[in-house]
DNA sequence: ACTATTTTATGCGAAACAGTACAAATGTCC
DNA sequence: GGACATTTGTACTGTTTCGCATAAAATAGT
């Protein structure tokens, strides 16, 4: 399913490549803000380009938003490798993420999803829900390695995954927040410090 | 000074009640979203009037953002009362906020600041250090409580307030972002009463 | 009554905006 | 080589946007 040669001009252009470029966009300007010019000169797509490959705007910013969920995903998974202590795990959850965050040219970018779904949330249904199943899938990778903490005995049998794992979840938001406020990075990987003590504070 | 009679035309409109009804406009459509004659429609201004008393749109908006600012002040104090103990303080905090947030028409609202000044944090430098300092001030007086906590023995000598006052402010974040994401009550509520637990794990 | 001053209301204008029509370009299939 | 299918580039349309110009309305001072 590689290549399957359709009729017609083929594209001249990368589509992962071009979702990218909008994500930039999209990432430092926010869905209402970034214009389709905007857009089209840093995917140098002109717009029916756009139109034809992605669809309107919401669904060119809906895909942008479903590509960093998958990043994000891989990130994590890497993160919770399970033959390191659970401490470690969620260090690494946090620095990955500080890595994401604080990439900016003028100000830190913080997280994409946070940053600028949430604003569109309340009145695009469609990205209302992708936040919210983002969310979700994060709480649950997290999650799953609660629970083997709990099973391996790095957490107390009384432990709470679910819960431990919303509110390491919790921490990662809060960075997410101040990153784009402007937080120094000083100040955020102590916050990050702070809640791998917090969080695992009854690991072995 | 209220009522130092002014030449010229009196003001036909409540500047503060105004500056509500445009809250509530930027509040669900986010700043970029919110068209001057949409908040012209809300506060019954009509555009001249908007600039007048208010100047540009993102004079507004700040000016809108200051007072959600202020009001949060006054509800985290409130909820800070020093009578009670920490673990109630807490969690009147997230009962407060959570009131705050879920209150929505369509969809939660979510915070105020998070939900919709954190978009246009990188863009417009004036929007950043105002959600900054909301958030740093948030920090500040739930520290100041902490530092009360170790005092008194409600904390250990070896906590640190400071820590402790941004984690704690995290779980708020978290559940700014989730309420705006569409997460229902219980789960929230949830959430809170786990962040409690956890802040004040080693309370008296 | 008259002037000075400030606020309202109507409406303008120039720019930015999203989305599309149309034709030229570039490939596949027969 | 020719019919077909798809993409690309230019240009267009109608709408929305922000900010302001201008004039009428309403009050205070004299």
């Amino acid at each position: 399913m590689k290549d399957e040669k359709k009729r017609g001009r083929p594209r001249a252009f990368d589509a992962k490549a071009a979702i990218g470029k909008a994500r930039d966009v999209f990432w430092d300007k926010g869905f209402a803000s970034a214009s389709l010019d905007t857009l089209s000169a840093a995917t140098n797509l002109n717009r029916p380009s756009l139109y034809g490959a992605f669809g309107d705007k919401e669904d060119l910013y809906l895909d942008t938003l479903e590509g960093y969920r998958q990043d994000g995903m891989d990130v994590l998974t890497e993160a919770l490798d399970p033959s390191l202590p659970l401490r470690d795990n969620i260090a690494r959850v946090y620095a990955g993420a500080l890595e994401i965050y604080l990439h900016g040219e003028t100000a830190a970018r913080g997280c994409f999803l946070i940053g600028t779904a949430t604003a569109e949330a309340v009145q695009h249904e469609r990205v209302r829900e992708v936040l919210g199943r983002s969310l979700n899938d994060f709480d649950g990778e997290i999650e799953k390695r609660m629970r083997l903490a709990v099973e391996r005995g790095e957490l107390p049998e009384r432990a709470d995954p679910r819960m431990l794992a919303r509110l390491a979840s919790a921490v990662m938001h809060s960075l997410a927040v101040r990153a784009r406020a402007g937080d120094s990075r000083e100040v955020l990987e102590a916050i990050a410090r702070s809640g791998v003590e917090l969080i695992c504070a009854s690991a072995a």
